[in-house]
DNA sequence: ACAACTGATGAAAGCGTATTCATACTAGAG
DNA sequence: CTCTAGTATGAATACGCTTTCATCAGTTGT
């Protein structure tokens, strides 16, 4: 334990002190470390041994200066929504065994968000994941003008040659709506959080042409985010309306459980009164207070096969890959929605 | 829009190419940016405007070099656990305004959790939060050994002079539990995580002692994880054995939310039959289906406190501030307690 | 009008690493 | 035993930036 010395001086150990200790030069003390086979093993030896004694580690910002590639992704996410929380999670497990870091950048204001994408070019990322349904395309197409490798996790961007990975909403709010159809629901309200979100659209599109194919109308109830506490409410205003239909379809399980309660708490039961289903597969889904049927992302596939299309498109920037990848959901029967035949 | 030519080359804009442009050196270009009053104005805008017509902007990671600081804060946290993401949003959101970025750690897996820590001082960060639970003393001693600024997150370190911010969980666990004492419970079961994590010693702690006070016991019951799972199973195992008390107070929301939930599956009703209480305050806490009592953290102060006292540490290094702080959390009674007077 | 000073600027050094290039050395073939 | 091919190594350079140092021009005071 002799790191008295290391602890007090403020400058840290480099590859020139091992050097120095093990009687060879800088360059073969970057050699020791990443093509061991080009150093014979006694001075190999020699650089491990004065390396572990100093505590030396390299320096990955002289790393990345000398390589042009940090080995570090930025990822943009709204850190306050629980969806996208459960996403970084999942990414950040797949990019460890790809040695990559993540740099996170939260994109929690509107106003932020312009800050937000300047700064990025700035750390020179080898990639950017941007795990967010509210980012204007011009900011993401001013990255990949930079050249910078960009995936837009769950959500699709036409323009542009940004890889995508995302489920494929439509079809899984159609599978949704086939089953409410099947279970002879005959009036449906669509609870959608914002109209600008993608997602929203296709979801609320998938929705509205299966139950059109079934003769019922679904009409569109903003709630005005992807919250508990807006589910809520918009299980308020239905009630105080005093009309309801047989079944809502909330554009996101946090919309779900927050119609779900607002109902419950005027007396309507779920399903018996009135059917509910969600999106995304949250793990408050499957809690027994709930029990919602929904559509679960395959979070980890999504996110193993994201990290993988970026890494490629990092490791490879000419490859020709197909950008935009769509991957289905699966449809979870659980308790919220009644036979109504 | 003359990007063509910047999306074709790899090599990104840099300062001498601005330089040459603005016809200046390139210290000046440096100056431009780092101290404006330190360039006539005419060469300044001369700076400017190529610098915008190039579309350059700073390379953090030389400067990193140069400066000898990163202005990167390493964060070491459980993606899994729901807790940790909200402290992980509020962290990112307090990060922001004092111009610092967070790079991500997860820390999910124990055999992992070395190499987490030998990956840190690599990337030459100014400070890491360690926000988890489960973190070996010896690694953050490691980290502080190389002259890091360490901030433990929701849990005190007595060893070494890592700061340190947290809430007061005995003092919170005894305001609970004097809740209960005085709605008139005489019989009470703690139900804990993992017996290594020392919020849950002080949260037991706290339950213990002012329980002995009013002369009632505190059996302990070991869920083995901070999750609605392992909260669901502990009140399998009571509802098994039989026997249940009049009041169970869970180590956090999470084991609640499954103690909860358990409890009501078994035909127990909640408070009526068993009260329960939670801690941390998360989100669903308020939720309507459980509106737990428990103690609520202060996230945005304990996140805003805490990067303050590291940012601190970070600037002036000599300073001989007082490393721990603790926060009080706020009682939130809701509807899981009853009065048994 | 001249000295002393202030302020703007460019050249150059350094931050820590990877890598190219040149050199010294080893082993193997003839 | 000599020549060649191949290998291990160190010196030097580049990566993009900040900052010191030296220089030069312009200003003020006497």
């Amino acid at each position: 334990m002799k790191d008295d010395e290391a602890q007090h001086r403020r400058r840290s150990v480099t590859s020139v002190d091992v050097a120095r200790a093990a009687r060879v030069s800088q360059a073969t003390v970057s050699r020791a470390f990443n093509s061991p086979h080009r150093v014979t093993p006694d001075k190999r030896e020699r650089v491990y041994d004065s390396a572990s004694e100093l505590g030396y580690v390299p320096n990955a910002i002289g790393r990345s200066l000398s390589l042009q590639s940090s080995r570090i992704i930025a990822v943009v996410v709204p850190a306050a929504s629980e969806y996208y929380q459960h996403a970084l999670g999942a990414l950040a497990r797949q990019v460890i065994p790809k040695d990559y870091q993540l740099l996170l950048f939260e994109s929690f204001e509107a106003e932020h968000l312009e800050f937000v994408f300047t700064s990025i070019p700035r750390y020179h990322v080898d990639g950017v994941i941007v795990a967010s349904s509210l980012v204007p395309v011009v900011e993401v197409q001013s990255l990949m003008a930079r050249g910078l490798p960009v995936l837009m996790f769950n959500q699709e961007v036409d323009s542009g040659d940004a890889a995508s990975i995302s489920i494929d909403n439509e079809a899984g709010m159609r599978q949704l709506a086939e089953h409410l159809v099947e279970t002879g629901h005959r009036s449906v309200w669509f609870v959608g959080g914002m109209r600008e979100a993608g997602t929203d659209r296709a979801r609320y599109r998938g929705a509205c042409e299966r139950l059109a194919e079934a003769g019922v109308a679904c009409r569109y109830l903003l709630a005005g985010a992807y919250s508990y506490e807006a589910g809520w409410e918009a299980a308020e205003r239905m009630a105080e309306r005093g009309e309801w239909p047989e079944a809502v379809m909330a554009a996101s399980d946090a919309l779900a459980f927050g119609v779900m309660d607002g109902l419950r708490e005027r007396g309507l039961a779920v399903p018996n009164d009135i059917s509910v289903t969600g999106f995304d597969g949250l793990p408050q889904a499957a809690w027994n207070s709930y029990r919602l049927t929904t559509i679960e992302q395959p979070m980890d596939d999504l996110a193993r096969l994201g990290v993988e299309a970026l890494v490629d498109r990092i490791e490879n920037p000419d490859s020709a890959a197909a950008g935009h990848r769509r991957l289905t959901g699966r449809l979870v029967l659980r308790d919220t929605v009644a036979d109504r035949r």
